[in-house]
DNA sequence: TCCAGCAATGTTATGTTATATCATGGAGGA
DNA sequence: TCCTCCATGATATAACATAACATTGCTGGA
């Protein structure tokens, strides 16, 4: 969590982005938790930390973890959760159970498995993919 | 289109189910485009044939057509989109042209492409599977 | 026939998610 | 200094979706 904090504040160091406090307390809400959270309700934890909270200050500091790769957009859930694998590119795969609402955060790009494949099929170019699954997590699954 | 349609009413007779002129309705809006449309759109077209316009009109017209495999929701695009393999079990992937924005559905459960593969490296249990792709479609591509 | 049960639709209202727009403030360079 | 850029403040509204209850029309059984 921290640690994640952290390597943010060093990547927006290194890159001149502006690592604001807005949009760091955004990010730890979001790291706090291992599943995703609606724009709302990150405005009432900021409210609760002495912020601002307009709609738009919650969906600017989304719209940059978002763009820098801080963070997902679920778009099933309209919802969004902290990366779990951020700095470098990566093809994430969400895991979404539907017992615990946990969202765990996979690795998409392996040698089996690539939109890609599916796409070049179709003649299309892929720039990004969106692959989120429904279902039950290991532990879940372990309960029932 | 047509055929599609004819299909949908075949499936629904041996079914069980009540292929109702809105629903019929809503299934040729969404047959006509070979983009994804959002349901206030939908709702518009249909005051246009003289059904009822009220948000729950459209919307449980959709939910019977997604639930029963007649169209697809566009996660991304908080929009439907006509099935093109309607009928049988099927894991639909999509390809959204940032261009033009056609939506075209293919196929994902190829062998070298299933979200299982990556779900039961993290054990967990795969229910449905969202996938969809932005990028440019074939056309798109050539021209540029 | 009469009526209970059910599925679909009608209707009103409201909840939830997201963005447009214009104003303000503060840091840094010419 | 003055200008530009970026972030934030503030107001309003757009866009997407559902809750809740009433009505209709069909069907099958008493
Ligand atoms: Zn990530
Ligand atoms: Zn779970
Ligand atoms: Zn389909
Ligand atoms: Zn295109």
């Amino acid at each position: 969590m921290e640690k994640n904090i952290q390597e943010a504040e060093q990547y927006c160091k290194e890159n001149g982005l502006n690592f604001t406090p807005v949009r760091r307390k955004v990010l730890e809400i979001l790291l706090h938790k291992n599943t995703a959270i609606g724009a709302y309700e990150i405005l009432d934890l900021l409210r609760e930390a002495g912020f601002k909270n307009q709609p738009p200050v919650a969906y600017r500091a989304l719209d940059f973890l978002v763009q820098n790769g801080f963070a997902h957009k679920i778009e099933q859930l309209n919802s969004f959760i902290g990366c779990t694998h951020p700095g470098k590119d990566h093809s994430p795969a969400f895991m979404i159970c539907r017992n615990c609402d946990s969202v765990s955060e996979e690795e998409a790009l392996t040698r089996n498995f690539s939109v890609s494949q599916i796409a070049s099929k179709a003649g299309f170019t892929v720039e990004k993919a969106v692959i989120e699954a429904r279902g039950l997590c290991h532990s879940c699954t372990s309960l029932a």
